[in-house]
DNA sequence: TAAAGAAGTTTATTTTATAAACCAAATTAT
DNA sequence: ATAATTTGGTTTATAAAATAAACTTCTTTA
């Protein structure tokens, strides 16, 4: 009846995470300078951002090699996706607001 | 071409934030105690979250009285719609991805 | 071999959000 | 009448977050 707003999960409502999540939601895996440059953040920044989400279970990180060099990549989990889709159906109670009468 | 995402006014980008200014999208005006209710927020958090949003232009406080009772109304300015509307706009672009090929 | 670049991590600083405490006036209970 | 409670907030303090800056290690290029 009274429009309730639902809770945003706070690891997903900020601009970099949801940067994150949002371009692991389109890829199979992504790696660090992929998504430094798609979000133009920091490394520093995205590091532990990244480490946020991998703690939430959000994400998996892998660490290898490319050659000699480290890569490593970045993925979404299952959790990781269903939150985002919680968040997405939070969101929206937030713009679209049942009139009462 | 790529994939850029949109910056989240960070004004906007705020949970009680977003949602005062949700409620005010609906409503001619507002007063405190309604805003609270529908909220659930603190009275301090919200006295806060109201000042910043009006010193943004994007709210107008009104303070008056109701019989003797102080009785403070907000309404959302259009500068506050206009950010609005950009804020939904651009938040689309982390919710829906262009694929690149 | 010295300098520069890649790929991150760690630490420090600033900003935000939130909570707690407080205040004045009005209302209700004793 | 006066003491306690409620309303409608503001101010101050604390905790959490975001961001930036500095640093590290290894690699590649000049």
């Amino acid at each position: 009846m009274s429009a309730a707003f639902k809770k945003l999960n706070p690891l997903l409502h900020s601009e970099l995470r949801l940067a994150i999540m949002a371009l692991l939601m389109e890829l199979e895996e992504a790696d660090f300078s992929y998504i430094k440059e798609k979000t133009e953040a920091t490394s520093g920044n995205l590091s532990i951002q990244f480490d946020k989400l991998a703690e939430a279970g959000y994400i998996r990180i892998e660490k290898g090699f490319a050659g000699k060099k480290p890569k490593t990549t970045y993925s979404i989990t299952p959790t990781g996706i269903e939150a985002m889709q919680e968040y997405v159906d939070a969101l929206k109670s937030y713009l679209i607001i049942p009139h009462e009468q």
